[in-house]
DNA sequence: AGTTCTATGCTTTTT
DNA sequence: GCATAGAACT
C-alpha cells in the first residue's frame, strides 16, 4: 500500500498522529476514537518512510492487542513486526538472549511462574521457615514483593509504608527467602520479567547502548496503564533520542489496584518538555445521547486532561436507567431485552451485559439458562487456571525443568506413590544439598538414600517412584510434539480423569487436555524449531485460548473490567448500586470513587446504538438478602433533565459538589413493574 | 497419607 | 451462599 493510502480518510488530527516522525508524541485517544487505527497507520507508515521494522518497538497489555495490530500492519505493509508484543513478552524475549549478561543468578532458560504458581512457592518458603503457629497472608506477601519490584525498592521499605503490620520482621524474611528460592529454581514471576530487564539495562550501560540503537521508535499503546516498572523501561529505552509515541487516555484507567498509574499519562508534557499532544476527540462509535451521558459522568472527574469528545453520528435512543425489585428481576429484564430485540432483528452478539463483580453473573445465567437464552460467560476461570491444563502442564515444566520444585509437587499429587510434602521436603533438601536437580537426584540417587533402605511398604513405593522419573528423563526429545504425548501418556492423567470424575465430566477436561495438544501442534506450525522450553514459556504468556467469540450467535456476559477495548451496538450494565458500582471497598475517598467512575464510564463508551443501566432495591448478598440497595451516586451525575437520559424510577436528588453519600439519603417514590417492557423508547 | 469437617472471607485480574 | 484452606480425624 502506498503512502496516499495510508493517509486517507483520516482526521487532521489523526493525521498528525500518525505523520509524526521524530521526538515524544502524546496521542490523547478519547473512546471511540479510532486509536487503533491511528496506531496501525502509524506503524505502517513509519516502514513507508523507510524506517526498518525491525528498529521498531510497540508495547501492548494483551496480547489480544498485539496480535490485531500485527496483523492489521502486516496487511498494510507486508511486513511483520518483530519487535511487537506484550509488555511482559518483549521483556521475556530480552531476557532470553541476555540475561545471562546481568547478575540475576539465572540462565536463559528461566521458567515463568504464574500468580498461583508464585503463591506455591511462597507457601513453601513459609513450610521452610518453620514459622507455624499462625496463618501467613501469602496474597498480601505477594503484593508485598509485587511492590517492591514495581518501585525498585526494597521490601523492608515496602512493609515499613505498611499502616499496620504485626510482623514486619517474619514478612521480610519471607520475602527474602522468596527471592532466594525463585532464583534456585531457576523461575522468574510476572514483574520479575519487567524488573530483570530495567535492572539488566541499568546495571549495564554498554548493553543499554546496544538496545537504544537498535530499537529506534518506541510505540506504547493504553500509556495510561503502565506501572512505574514500565515507565522506567520506556525511559531507558528512549534515552536521548526520545522517540516515544504513546497513545491512551486517561479517562479510561481502571487498572491502579495493579499498579498501573495514570500521572504517567498526565505527566507525560512535563517529563518529555518537547512533546507534542494530539487529541482524538471525535467519537465514531456511539450514538450522541450516549456520548453525552458519559461526558457528563466523566466530567465529575477533577483529575482529567479536559476532551471535548463529540460525534457526527445520530443522537439516537436515550439512555435508559432502570429500577427492579431483586436481582431475579434484573436477569428476567435482561433476557427480556435480548428477546425483544432478537425479535426485531438483532443478531445476539450485538448484545452485552456488564457487571461489577463476577458473581453477579450467576443470577443472570441462571435466569438465561432457564429460558434458554445462549450466552457466553468471559472471563471467570480461564482456560489456563483448570486443574487439568494446570497438571499437565506441571509435567511438561518437570521434564523441561528438572529443578522445578513446585511442578513436582504438583505432578506427586496426581500421580500416587504415597509421596507428600513431608517426604517431599525431605528429599529434596537431600537433593539440594548432593547439588542436583530434584528429578535427577531421584531419579538416580533415591534408591541409595537411607529412605530406601528396608523392605518396607514405603521403601518399595519410593523405588517404584525414582523408577518413574528415570522412564521420564528417558522420554526421547527428538520431536516436541511426540515427546509431549509421551509425556501425557506417562503421567497417566487421562486415567485418573477417567477415575475420578462422571463420564460427563471427564469428557469435558480430557478435551482440555486435547486443546492443550491442539496448542502444542499449533506452536509447532509456528516456530519450526520449537523446544519444549519455548512452548512452556510461551504457555504462560499467552492465555487468552477460549477468549470471547464475536461471531456466536449468543449474547456476552463480562465485568466491566473486561469490556474495556471492545464495543457492542447494546450494552446492558446491571447492579448499578452503590457497593457494587462504585464497589463498598472503593467508596471512602475520592481518588478510589474517581476510578470507579472512570470503570462506569468504560462502560457506557462501548455501547454504539443503546445503553441500559440497571439497579435493584434488593440483592443477595454475602449470604444475606440486602432490602436496602440504593441507586448508585453516579447516576447523579447522569444529566436528569434531559432528553438524553430516561429514568423508569425516581432517581435521587442530585448533589453536583460532594459525594459524601449518608445511607437512606436515597429516597424512592415509585418503582415502576419489572416487566414494564417493551421499553419507553423505541427506535 | 488421605478424608472429612469447620472456619473464614468475600472486587476488579491485561501478564 | 459458596468456595477454599487448614485442622482434625481415620
Amino acid at each position: 500500500m502506498d503512502t496516499a493510502q495510508l493517509l486517507q480518510d483520516l482526521t487532521p488530527a489523526q493525521l498528525q498522529a500518525v505523520t509524526h516522525r521524530d521526538g515524544p508524541m502524546l496521542v490523547v485517544a478519547g473512546a471511540g476514537s479510532g486509536k487503533t487505527r491511528v496506531v496501525t497507520r502509524r506503524l505502517a507508515w513509519l516502514i513507508s518512510q523507510g524506517v526498518w521494522p525491525e528498529q521498531i518497538l510497540a508495547m501492548t497489555f494483551t496480547n489480544k492487542a498485539a496480535r490485531e495490530m500485527r496483523e492489521r500492519v502486516e496487511s498494510l505493509t507486508g511486513h511483520q513486526l518483530r519487535n511487537l508484543g506484550t509488555f511482559h513478552g518483549i521483556c521475556a524475549r530480552f531476557l532470553r538472549c541476555d540475561i545471562e549478561k546481568g547478575n540475576a543468578g539465572l540462565n536463559r532458560n528461566f521458567v515463568i511462574y504464574d500468580d498461583s504458581e508464585q503463591l506455591a512457592v511462597l507457601k513453601s518458603c513459609v513450610a521452610e521457615l518453620e514459622l507455624g503457629g499462625f496463618s501467613i497472608p501469602l496474597k498480601q506477601i505477594a503484593s508485598i514483593i509485587g511492590d517492591s519490584k514495581n518501585n525498585l525498592c526494597s521490601a523492608a521499605d515496602c512493609i515499613s509504608k505498611l499502616d499496620f503490620c504485626p510482623h514486619a520482621d517474619v514478612f521480610e524474611r519471607i520475602c527474602k527467602r522468596y527471592l532466594e528460592k525463585m532464583r534456585q529454581l531457576n523461575a522468574v514471576d510476572f514483574d520479575d520479567l519487567l524488573y530483570l530487564t530495567v535492572l539488566l539495562l541499568q546495571q549495564n550501560p554498554a548493553l543499554l547502548e546496544i538496545y537504544q540503537n537498535r530499537l529506534r521508535y518506541l510505540l506504547i499503546d493504553e500509556y495510561q496503564d503502565t506501572n512505574h516498572l514500565q515507565y522506567v523501561l520506556m525511559r531507558l529505552l528512549a534515552g536521548e533520542r526520545g522517540n516515544v509515541h504513546v497513545t491512551g487516555d486517561p479517562d479510561q484507567s481502571i487498572y491502579s489496584w495493579r499498579g498501573a498509574d495514570y500521572r504517567n499519562i498526565m505527566d507525560f508534557a512535563r517529563d518529555f518538555p518537547n512533546a507534542v499532544v494530539v487529541k482524538l476527540e471525535q467519537n465514531y462509535r456511539s450514538t450522541q445521547n450516549i456520548l453525552e451521558v458519559a461526558n457528563a459522568l466523566i466530567q465529575r472527574n477533577q483529575e482529567r486532561i479536559e476532551k471535548n469528545l463529540f460525534t457526527e453520528n445520530e443522537p439516537g435512543a436515550p439512555v435508559e436507567c432502570r429500577q427492579l425489585s431483586d436481582e431475579k428481576a434484573e436477569a428476567e429484564w435482561i433476557w427480556k431485552k435480548a428477546a425483544t430485540l432478537q425479535s426485531q432483528g438483532t443478531p445476539l452478539h450485538d448484545i452485552a451485559v456488564f457487571y461489577r463483580t463476577n458473581s453477579q453473573a450467576r443470577s443472570i445465567e441462571e435466569s438465561l439458562i432457564q429460558k434458554n437464552m445462549p450466552y457466553q460467560i468471559l472471563g471467570g476461570l480461564r482456560f489456563y487456571d483448570r486443574k487439568e491444563v494446570k497438571d499437565f502442564i506441571a509435567f511438561l515444566r518437570l521434564k523441561a525443568n528438572p529443578n522445578d520444585e513446585i511442578a513436582m509437587k504438583r505432578a506427586l499429587d496426581c500421580l500416587d506413590y504415597g509421596v507428600g510434602p513431608k517426604t517431599l521436603l525431605q528429599i529434596s533438601t537431600a537433593a539440594e544439598q548432593a547439588k542436583q536437580p530434584l528429578l535427577l537426584f531421584i531419579a538416580e540417587q533415591l534408591p541409595q538414600q537411607p529412605c530406601c533402605a528396608g523392605k518396607g511398604k514405603k521403601a518399595g513405593r519410593l523405588l517404584e517412584f525414582s523408577q518413574w522419573c528415570r522412564q521420564l528423563l528417558e522420554l526421547e526429545t527428538d520431536s516436541l510434539l511426540r515427546m509431549v504425548m509421551n509425556i501425557l501418556e506417562h503421567s497417566g492423567l487421562r486415567e485418573r480423569i477417567e477415575k475420578e470424575y462422571d463420564p460427563f465430566q471427564a469428557e469435558e477436561r480430557l478435551e482440555h487436555l486435547d486443546s492443550l495438544m491442539g496448542r502444542v501442534q499449533e506452536y509447532i506450525t509456528e516456530n519450526p524449531d520449537a523446544d519444549l522450553s519455548g512452548f512452556l514459556a510461551d504457555l504462560a504468556l499467552v492465555s487468552d485460548v477460549d477468549s470471547h467469540d464475536p461471531q456466536a450467535n449468543c449474547i456476552t456476559l463480562m465485568t466491566l473490567h473486561s469490556s474495556k477495548g471492545l464495543e457492542f451496538p447494546y450494552v446492558i450494565i446491571a447492579g448499578v448500586e452503590n457497593g457494587l458500582l462504585p464497589h463498598a471497598n472503593n467508596m471512602e475517598n475520592d481518588q478510589k470513587l474517581a476510578e470507579e467512575r472512570r470503570l462506569f464510564y468504560v462502560g457506557i463508551t462501548r455501547a454504539r446504538k443503546a445503553v441500559y443501566l440497571l439497579h435493584c432495591n434488593s440483592r443477595f448478598f454475602h449470604g444475606q438478602r440486602d432490602y436496602n440497595r440504593e441507586p448508585s451516586i453516579f447516576l447523579d451525575d447522569l444529566p436528569g433533565n434531559s432528553t438524553c437520559c430516561k429514568f423508569t424510577a425516581r432517581k435521587p436528588a442530585a448533589n453536583p459538589y460532594s459525594y459524601s453519600f449518608s445511607p437512606g439519603q436515597a429516597r424512592r417514590t415509585q418503582v415502576f413493574p419489572d416487566d414494564d417492557l417493551p421499553c419507553i423508547y423505541q427506535d
